[in-house]
DNA sequence: CGTTTTACAATGCATCTGCATGGTAACAAA
DNA sequence: TTTGTTACCATGCAGATGCATTGTAAAACG
């Protein structure tokens, strides 16, 4: 054998390219060609690590997820202050705002338009949407345990109403249809609401 | 010169079959001669009308925007019932629940995926954008002013807080992560919040 | 009637795509 | 030291794609 190779982190590296050209010059930038030169690799190295592109595409998209779930939950360790403020904190980051959140918010449209037509990809965008919105709802119950919230509430519902506030301010967001601000306004008063 | 032909009129013929074309296989399917075969035609013809392939997509996109415009038009002058019923039924037609409006977001997450890279498309985006909340804005101060809401309600905020729920409930229910009951709950939430 | 313009059709071409193939060099195991 | 496996690289290929070119028939126009 040649040196050893811990074959996942190369798995990583390339699906570090392809999300990188993914991100900045949309899914039809990430040939097989394109990825090579951007790991600094010969096509022969992407072919040998993935059997075919989508297989490349689709380990990227997964490999993303990891990367935002791994950022939120830098987040999440911070301490946590007030419920409201630790929500404000978590969707902010989730929200297109600095450059590394825009990259994943460009990703994740490229990844919905392939969910379209891909049901691989479909299943990895049902999950993104299950996981923030369980994400949501466990976080919701807590702080209803704790007494922050009405007994009465129901979290999966609110849960869900969170998530399609939030991911209704990224497209916005992310082509300058709204500020910063205005996005914040509509958050701060969706969690108004909610904590009373 | 052979037979008059309306020009706009064959644009909009080829652009329904990139649109039939896109909404059922995504982007990469709309190419030349799929859009030829599709609309009936030789691959010259489309070349005729569309002088490049960007050309064309984006004419198709801005033709889809017509055309949901249009549908929102036909619910907007059914009799409007009260002002709550009203939103409900109009954003009712928005969301992809029909199988019409379920290619229409098939098509707007194609459209905001290319908007990504192209300005062009992007300012299409946010056009979409904007309209959607100018129209939830328009018929809110409406509401406001016969004195269906508190005067002293932002209006502006409310629009685009409105717009964000419902543009968020899009992609759970086409990726079938959510039931429409579920979405049509948080619809409601945010409607009995709004209207009191 | 003839000319010219329009509305296509047919085809050719350079380019790019994913993938298959055939190498080769490094290195662990025998 | 031999052998075999691994980790690549270089190249070739068939198919697709956008676009340019050329051809042609019909009909509006003088």
């Amino acid at each position: 054998m040649p040196k050893q190779v811990d074959h996942e982190e190369r798995r990583r590296h390339l699906a570090g390219a392809v999300l990188h050209l993914i991100g900045a010059r949309g899914l039809e930038a990430a040939t097989l060609r394109a990825v090579a030169a951007e790991a600094g690799v010969s096509m022969g190295a992407v072919q040998h690590y993935f059997k075919t592109k989508d297989e490349m595409v689709l380990f990227a998209m997964e490999h993303n997820q990891h990367l935002l779930a791994a950022r939120v939950r830098k987040r999440f360790a911070e301490p946590p202050g007030s419920a409201r403020e630790w929500f404000r904190r978590v969707i902010q980051e989730m929200l297109p705002t600095s450059e590394e959140s825009r990259a994943g918010a460009r990703l994740y449209a490229a990844l919905q338009a392939r969910a379209v037509v891909d049901p691989a990809m479909a299943s990895l965008a049902v999950h993104a949407i299950e996981g923030a919105t369980a994400f949501y709802r466990a976080r919701l119950e807590d702080v209803r345990q704790e007494g922050g919230l009405p007994a009465d509430l129901d979290v999966d519902r609110e849960a869900r109403s969170l998530y399609s506030t939030v991911s209704g301010l990224v497209a916005p967001l992310l082509f300058g249809a709204c500020t910063e601000e205005e996005a914040m306004e509509v958050l701060d008063a969706h969690l108004d609401r909610m904590f009373g």
